[in-house]
RNA sequence: CGCGGGAUGGAGCAGCCAGGUAGCUCGUCAGGCUCAUAACCUGAAGGUCGUAGGUUCAAAUCCUACUCCCGCAACCA
């Protein structure tokens, strides 16, 4: 089993373009793993508890409940139209989700891995938080932006992170890959080094926080984002669950030797994944070889490179792109735009422009034309033809190759290269078809073979880069099916991939632009 | 000496881990083609791969120093 999920997204706003890249990303990760023959459970989901809830509903004059209700329905909504599917969706108000979280913290607390500490610090009332050192200013006192600052003393929960640290760098530094891209993992050891021996604070008193999940031994107290948002995933794939609960069989989707995969954010590597998750799971008697690995993903910026922000009102909302552009046109765009596990900038004129060149000018056009040639020189039938010539076999290779150098960078969750050699042999067909020129053999009835040939070979490329291009743009995938009139290639797997999809004597469908090109109007 | 990333033709990027003629897309210029979504194909111009050293027969790639840009620095998230 291929275990895969994403991270919870917080319900104190709508979603933005790096939510839809996330969950786009594990969607095509997923689909990619299906295709492949391997069975998946791909589980997303939101985080609903917290303090910025409990005061923008309390802001608006709503319940908690039914604020992050209405929230959550944005981010349900946006999945929809980008053909997100999810097999399990986490909500952390679930009950079962707070029964996984209550049996855990009491099990811990048996154990000796949760006290009880007076902390004294600076507290900001206004913000409704301690403050650090460094939010001091220049001179050293806390400026204006915090209200009223006092000092209290506040008892609290905290887990023995610190018994933990020791375990955990050793694990990181035996295991390879477990955190992608490579240097994520030097960046995580160096923090490590430089901060063991701190204790996590787990909980909030009630007073200050109400909206979260009580702790099971002690009522004036609920728990902190840590052991809620992040229990998420493992809550949903049925630790712990009782009978009848509807929640996965857990011993399937996450089993003694099963490693999932978390897709997160470069911002929650350090510390929540890379530290506290770990030792988490470590207290909880997970062993390194159930040890999830990180796929750390990078950020989309603005134009420019600037952070996207409110202030500067390059925000970007996935909802209004699509419906301007088309889901095709946005996912494509997240996918191959982007080095995964590094950053890129926002430009809608590239999404424009990968768009029309390489689905419309390229990928389509090439069907489009294959099918209009199939259905004008050979009555919508395709032929085997006569006997291959070299050409014919140097285009079957490129298909072969394009496969090879597309699985092996999906393998590594490098969409954008698996995408382009896709195109490489969409690339080869057209100049292959410029080398072979169908249009002018078939003026000549002698060459009526090879004719059929040559067009097969089109058409059969395009069946192929169908299926292969599903994960991404699956409803490119059905029209092109339904184009070459064989609807069981949307049921394909990649081990099905062999030349010869396409029956001798097979019909054809009617051809029509399976991406019609963007056009911008110019202002005059 | 806090940590990590980045610096490659006009723009955006790949290549670096496992050194060996500098690659892709867009743009520009010239040509070809007409089956096709003003799509497709061919050719050309354009780069001392941030700077300075070093290792090597050979460095964008490895090592050292430096410059500039970005992000992050754990009871707060």
């Amino acid at each position: 089993m291929f275990y895969i999920t994403t991270a919870i997204d917080y319900t104190n706003g709508s979603p933005h373009i790096g939510h839809a890249y996330e969950k786009v990303l594990t969607d095509v990760i997923s689909r990619y793993r299906r295709l492949r023959g391997d069975d998946v459970f791909f589980l997303s989901g939101v985080d609903q508890h917290g303090q910025k809830v409990q005061q923008v509903a309390e802001k608006e004059g709503v319940h908690p409940a039914t604020f992050v209700k209405r929230t959550t329905k944005k981010f349900t909504n946006l999945w929809e139209k980008l053909d997100v599917k999810y097999d399990g969706w986490a909500e952390t108000v679930d009950d079962r989700h707070k029964a996984c979280v209550r049996a855990i913290l009491t099990e811990l607390k048996d154990q000796g891995q949760l006290y009880k500490k007076t902390h004294s610090g600076f507290y900001s009332v206004r913000q409704e938080q301690f403050l650090q050192d460094r939010d001091r200013d220049e001179a050293g006192n806390f400026g204006p932006e915090w209200g009223e600052v006092v000092e209290i003393e506040e008892e609290n929960w905290y887990f023995k992170l610190s018994d933990h640290t020791d375990w955990l760098k050793a694990f990181l530094e035996s295991h390879a890959d477990i955190i992608i891209p490579g240097f994520r993992k030097s960046e995580l050891l160096n923090a490590l080094e430089r901060n063991s021996g701190i204790d996590l604070c787990i909980s909030r008193p009630k007073e200050r926080l109400r909206w979260g999940i009580e702790f099971p031994f002690d009522e004036n107290y609920v728990t902190y984002v840590w052991f809620d948002a992040l229990i998420n995933y493992i809550s949903f794939a049925g630790y712990k669950a009782a009978e009848g609960s509807g929640l996965p069989d857990f011993a399937k989707l996450w089993p003694s030797d099963g490693r999932p995969v978390h897709v997160i954010g470069k911002d929650i590597l350090i510390p929540a994944h890379g530290v506290y998750w770990y030792c988490m799971l470590h207290a909880m008697g997970f062993t390194d070889a159930q040890m999830p690995r990180l796929l750390v993903h990078g950020f989309w910026n603005g134009l420019g490179g600037d952070k996207m922000s409110k202030s500067l009102g390059n925000i970007v909302d996935p909802s209004e792109l699509a419906d301007k552009f088309s889901v095709e046109a946005v996912r494509y765009y997240l996918m191959r735009d982007i080095v995964t596990g590094r950053d890129s900038n926002f430009d809608v004129e590239r999404l424009v422009m990968l768009f029309n060149t390489e689905l419309a000018n390229e990928l389509g056009n090439l069907c489009n034309r294959a099918l209009n040639m199939s259905q004008r020189f050979t009555g919508g039938i395709l032929r085997h033809g006569g006997p291959l010539t070299e050409d014919d076999t140097a285009l079957q290779k490129s298909l072969a190759d394009s496969i090879a150098s597309y699985q092996s960078a999906m393998d590594e969750f490098d969409i954008s290269k698996g995408l382009e050699a896709l195109n490489r042999h969409v690339v080869q067909c057209n100049q292959y078809a410029e080398r072979m020129k169908p249009w002018e053999l078939n003026k000549d009835p002698e060459q009526k073979d090879r004719v059929a040939t040559v067009l097969y070979h089109f058409a059969e490329s395009v069946a192929h880069i169908a299926v292969l291009i599903s994960p991404v743009l699956p409803q490119i995938t059905a029209k092109l099916a339904e184009q070459l009139n064989l609807p069981s290639l949307t049921t394909l797997k990649l081990t099905d991939l062999n030349w010869g999809l396409l029956p001798d004597g097979h019909p054809i469908g009617k051809p029509k632009p399976v991406f019609p090109r963007i056009v911008i109007e110019e202002p005059a």
